[in-house]
DNA sequence: GAACAGGCAACTC
DNA sequence: GAGTTGCCTGTT
């Protein structure tokens, strides 16, 4: 059954956000929505058709036999039955990968806000319910843009990235569509091709934005999950298709269970 | 002031 | 190849 506190708090995406009451208000394309969870039932409240949001959170895909094969690890059996619940989400893939280009050696505050302030600047005003939302920009918005303009961001030295991202995107060099129904491999090929794309980076833009399930994005913490919980030679790819679920599960795990860095560790950066 | 925060690329040996 | 370093910025 879907869990919308885990599946929006998973680090999977950005412009999902509570209120005191539980209540997330977000944008997904041109809608915005609140979505809550009450009684076991999911609530959304916006201007798009039902399907849209079954799509969205995935409804239509069969989580429970990954989470059966996943039973097998003892570490990872812990991880799936805490995170239980968690959807990926059918994100835009234009927004994912500029999202998770934003995210490189960043914390998740950061990230929300250089995202809205991303989509305040540039994205189309939206209007619901009274209050005022904005869209993620599109690759042809943001492809106009220069590095200046994205001062207001304050996102640093990923401006570049961003911009080269939003050209090759607008131009039809890079395909995001066409890289949904190809090779998981190949599609990460493509995206570390792009100056400022690397594995973690790609791994997630084809995880999150072009529902490639079997990608497994190794960050600072899966990769101290990966040496203290599993054997030395264990190869993520062994998980299968669903990969990529597994990974939310140790992430969510470990970012919910174990407090900040302990001081003694040492930055990526 | 220094270290840190969910990388990447260019450079060294 | 594996290891080191600069890159921006806001927070602690």
């Amino acid at each position: 059954m879907l869990d919308i506190v885990k599946t929006f708090e998973c680090g999977q995406c950005f412009r999902w956000n509570a209120d005191e009451n539980g209540v997330y208000t977000g944008v997904c394309g041109n809608y915005p929505a609140k979505v809550w969870e009450d009684d076991g039932y999911v609530y959304v409240r916006s201007s798009a058709p039902e399907d849209f949001w079954q799509e969205y959170f995935d409804l239509n895909t069969n989580y429970s036999s990954a989470d059966e094969s996943f039973s097998k690890i003892p570490y990872l059996d812990v991880c799936t039955e805490y995170g239980k619940g968690i959807r990926i989400l059918r994100q835009d893939p234009w927004e994912a990968l500029c999202s998770f280009i934003i995210s490189q050696c960043n914390n998740i505050k950061r990230i929300k806000g250089i995202v809205e302030r991303l989509c305040a600047e540039f994205g189309e005003p939206l209007e619901f319910e009274g209050s005022k939302y904005y869209s993620f920009p599109t690759a042809q918005t943001v492809a106009a843009l220069s590095e200046d303009d994205l001062s207001v961001l304050h996102c640093g030295y990923r401006a570049p990235y961003i911009i080269t991202a939003a050209r090759e995107v607008n131009s039809g060099v890079l395909d995001l569509d066409a890289l949904k129904y190809c090779d998981c491999t190949e599609a990460k090929g493509r995206l570390i091709r792009l100056n400022g794309i690397g594995d973690k980076v790609a791994n997630c833009a084809v995880l999150f934005g072009l529902h490639h399930m079997e990608a497994f994005p190794v960050d600072v913490w899966i990769k101290r999950a990966l040496k203290e919980h599993f054997p030395p030679d264990f190869n993520p790819a062994s998980l299968g298709s669903f990969a990529g679920l597994a990974q939310q599960y140790i992430f969510y795990y470990i970012r919910s269970t174990s407090g900040n860095l302990p001081a003694e560790e040492k930055s990526e950066c």
